[in-house]
DNA sequence: CTGAAAGCGCTAACAT
DNA sequence: ATGTTAGCGCTTTCAG
């Protein structure tokens, strides 16, 4: 592609396409060093005589010198490369989530590799290999069911260090040296449903996406059970719809065609809600006037919407941020090892948005 | 990090972590063949007798090889790396548009890395030297104004491939060899506003985020104006929202009040829509009852929404697919120098969605 | 504090 | 068809 040409002394200087092919080895002749030094003056400065660094980094400047990172990555043997695999970033929690993975990363000084897994287990082992190949240092990821996924089990049986993002692990999960950033799953979802039962509602409906394949779907529908059962009201049958956004109308009509329709529902996440929203005003309902509806998630669009979307809100680029500074320390650390140390599931504060769409029972 | 050491002879096969360390060194030596050979019997299966070619690919399965795309990324000196700019993935429109890049991309056996720009200019720049860093091969993305953009101009200068996703180039762009995929912004806004005017509409204002910034922005104006001026009608001033997601109810509130209020608005996007069908509810109006509401992107959520948002639809995922597509053909020509070819401009078919937001004016 | 030299893992001439 | 050799650009011992 490029000539293999280089000038032995003076590079080019008013060169048409400044920056490329000029290397360190450029730069150190330039600055009359050697490279070395050249090298030391950026990576650490401080094994360098001031007046030393000041040179290079002039000449550096005047050569439009870029640090090519692929050699230092290579030679390094530490890509400072994190991947991360997240189901979509079309469902807004996770492109919210996103944001506060690239500000960390990047206040860290850390790259980042991107994969999108639409919780489909086949590409999720495709796309682990590509960052594998790429020899990432760590992975932030999100699964459907940390206790049956087989990237867990790869990147465990491969010392490659991860941090869980939204996945809440169980006791035994975090027992075996997982690390995990979410909400309290069951406790939040909880709460949710008792504000709904405060509001006065006796029959609350669950709906949920692939309930059996997400592991938060099942911990969001305990809290769900708690908080029933903590007033003394039996847990109803789930809802579950099979795509996670599709608005699917015809089971939502026939629970509420019964005599025993629910007053309320949760929604395991805002777009859930967003659709059921949609299929109750179908129907001819009036949200909340006829009928409540509680989501999880809090995205951003939620607060958008009139009425409100009512949701338990999860602070999304938080969790981002604070799986990348986990997962920072844990490299830091160099613990590859299973450490027994405070936390196996790092939780983060949820809050409770019960406006808008949840009201009074009629 | 790890130790140095490497057997000379049979790297250990039952070894606690397989995969790692394993070298194309060691899988030539396990399958007595050089190291050149085992390169090519990855790369170049052609050059390689079957029989030898089977007895390195046995070799690395046993070894549990896994190829280090650093090594060849650096010594190919081309990365096979796109980089991705793109301003937000909160607006599902560039999250749509992602699963399009990211299928393209992977389909070609090209790693991706994405950055977000936030439309912030200083950061735009600084998320370009990293991506430059990286010597990415070329570029997808998609700016604030293609015309007033300094990350393109460097880009220019330092002859890195790119192709524009959204940014619709005007002829002069697409003179200076600017390559971009987008829908037909104008014609396609015309049509939404024809559509407007079509169910009765006389008195229609459009509502953007940054006018004054975003080159698309303008150009759904200047469809708007063709629309009215087309039928007779003088456009009126639109209103600006300062964010791109805030609701600001109190401009909507005083349009609203006037004797010629409008009877329809045109967002120059579908989080805008959304926000401005809520400022219109608080207000007491229904849409599209009393005022009707087209957007414009087609976000999936829109769909999900009731009524359903009325909107100039995009092919999100298309324009990210086809921005690759282009950028890598781009990139086998090796094409840097201006091309008088066909386009500039790459356009895509839009769809209008009229039912839902919009109706006939009260 | 600075320099010389080795080499990260891989590919691509150039020879056979 | 296969082997030998020389790096890609950088960091890092190890010597001065």
């Amino acid at each position: 592609m490029a000539t293999s040409r280089r000038p032995e002394l003076q590079p080019c200087i008013a060169c048409a396409d400044p920056g490329h092919g000029v290397t360190l080895a450029d730069v150190a002749l330039a600055a009359q060093v050697s490279l070395a030094t050249a090298s030391r003056a950026f990576s650490h400065p401080q094994l360098v005589r001031e007046a030393t660094a000041k040179r290079v980094h002039d000449a550096a400047q005047r050569l439009s010198f870029r640090p090519n990172l692929l050699g230092a990555k290579l030679r390094a043997q530490q890509t400072r490369i994190l991947g991360v695999m997240l189901p979509t970033l079309e469902n807004a929690v996770f492109a919210e989530c996103w944001r506060g993975i690239e500000e960390s990363a990047m206040a860290s000084d850390y790259s980042l590799m991107l994969v999108t897994s639409g919780y489909d287990p086949a590409r999720e082992r495709e796309r682990l290999e590509y960052l594998l190949r790429h020899r990432v240092d760590g992975m932030v990821l999100t699964v459907a069911d940390a206790a049956e996924s087989t990237v867990l089990d790869q990147l465990d049986r491969e010392s490659v260090p991860y941090v869980l993002a939204y996945n809440q692990l169980s006791a035994q999960g975090a027992q075996r040296g997982r690390h995990s950033v979410s909400v309290d799953n069951r406790m939040s979802a909880c709460e949710g449903v008792e504000a709904l039962i405060a509001a006065g509602h006796r029959r609350i409906v669950v709906v949920s996406g692939a309930f059996m394949a997400s592991d938060r779907a099942r911990q969001r529908f305990a809290g769900y059970e708690d908080a029933m059962r903590a007033h003394g009201l039996a847990p109803l049958e789930p809802v579950c719809l099979p795509s996670h956004t599709a608005s699917n109308a015809a089971q939502i009509r026939e629970l509420m065609a019964r005599a025993d329709a629910p007053t309320a529902f949760f929604c395991t996440n805002d777009l859930l809600a967003i659709g059921v929203i949609s299929d109750l005003k179908r129907l001819g309902l009036h949200v909340p006037g006829d009928v409540s509806v509680l989501g999880y998630d809090g995205i951003a669009l939620g607060a958008l919407m009139e009425p409100q979307l009512a949701t338990v809100m999860q602070p999304n680029a938080e969790i981002g941020a604070q799986a990348v500074r986990q997962l920072l320390q844990r490299l830091k650390r160099g613990d590859n090892v299973r450490d027994d140390a405070a936390y196996g599931g790092y939780l983060l504060p949820h809050r409770l948005r019960v406006e808008g769409t949840v009201g009074a029972p009629p």
